[in-house]
DNA sequence: TCAATCCTGTAAGTTTTATGTAAGTCTCAC
DNA sequence: GTGAGACTTACATAAAACTTACAGGATTGA
């Protein structure tokens, strides 16, 4: 999952961008229109995330060009309130989003998500690990090419596990992962959780585990022999 | 199979689309450029039909922002003899097609039969599963090749469950799909028509099943055994 | 044109199940 | 061995989906 992160603030793109790293995606940073196309041009990436108010031109003016040079790429526009006029309506497409500054990062995260789960947005989007498919567009999960079914919350988790496979996920991280604001949640409740998408896993005949690191988190990996 | 109609003249406009329901379509009607950018960023059409002669601007400047938004829409486009310059051959791309005024009804529901039937278009085969038989053609489906009335609502749905045979649709998919946006959908009317449909599939001794997965959506699977 | 029939959405009641809590057990690290 | 953290099981409950009945509207056929 490779993003393509647009910010001329530098110090805004290193904070922003150390959080989308954490969340589990692969970012490029680039400061400058002119570096940015040359970025789209080089790589393909998921998504393209565009912080408008770059030096070097007119943040929007980089839009159609990168739409131009890839159609089916969805892009995000963080703008602030006053930006949001009719040139960003016009052009935003529907596949894209926007997002109005000052924002939380975390919001950001699930724009990213919203975007790359909307069918059309990312083609072809498979997580695989081991035996285990997951079809992020349409959250289906395939075990040895056999469809099986997980609960929202199981979905939920096994999917932050494949983002992060063989990195450590703290509780917290799942905490904040699957929990909104308004919804309550005890350690216990993951525990609870992990241990049903565990004993689903096995019995499915999964080659991956989620192992876990006493006071620490979990780890999601490809069970060895 | 959802359709975009843009056509300023309501008169026409209604005659028009009360015909292409009769044919089975779902029809959304918009009278200016600015709805129909409106609807072709918020809704996913099959086609886009475009008749040329809109009060706001000029007809043509909205087809290149159609493109863009949904480079992989079929337009069709409705002109009088004069207005077929070359400014709608250079932006027709192919996937496209155009149609001469005045034209019969007949004649337009044959040019969307014929863009839907192209490769990579969305009509022209027979999807099966399991005994099930659907024509996209003329919507007729036959179990165990015994053919089988469905009503209106019952086809749109059988017909999208077909297409995504194994993969999750969600309500709101199904909702986007079924339903035009002057008509009303409370989610149990899907609930109530999924029963009706099931019940059919049964009675009838179909080895499709629909499976619901809560909180997510509904898979069309064969049925294993 | 009128009646009969069918389609389809709403409403209300029932069933199902996903998920968090609680309470107890296990286990690892020190 | 002790305690904290993780695992497990059972349970309650609220949300989601299912079902049934009904009524207005459309369609059909005489």
């Amino acid at each position: 999952m490779r993003l393509l992160y647009i910010e001329d603030n530098e110090k805004l793109a290193l904070n922003t961008s150390a959080s989308l790293r954490d969340a589990g995606f692969v970012v490029d940073v680039v400061h400058t229109a002119e570096d940015a196309l040359h970025s789209v041009k080089s790589f393909e990436y998921d998504v393209v995330i565009l912080d408008l108010g770059l030096p070097d031109q007119d943040g929007l003016d980089i839009l159609p060009k990168i739409k131009m040079l890839k159609p089916q790429t969805p892009i995000i526009i963080c703008t602030a309130r006053d930006g949001l006029d009719d040139r960003v309506r016009g052009l935003n497409t529907g596949s894209d989003d926007y997002l109005v500054k000052p924002f939380d990062v975390s919001e950001l995260i699930a724009r990213i998500n919203a975007v790359l789960r909307r069918p059309g947005g990312a083609l072809g989007m498979t997580l695989t690990l081991g035996n285990v498919k997951y079809e992020t567009v349409d959250r289906s999960v395939a075990i040895d090419d056999i469809v099986t079914r997980f609960s929202k919350r199981e979905l939920d988790l096994l999917e932050l596990f494949l983002r992060r496979a063989d990195r450590v996920v703290s509780k917290d991280v799942i905490e904040n992962a699957l929990y909104s604001f308004d919804e309550a949640a005890t350690p216990n409740a993951i525990e609870v959780l992990t241990h049903r998408l565990r004993k689903k896993l096995i019995d499915k005949g999964a080659s991956i585990e989620i192992h876990n690191l006493r006071g620490i988190g979990y780890v999601l990996q490809e069970n060895s022999g």
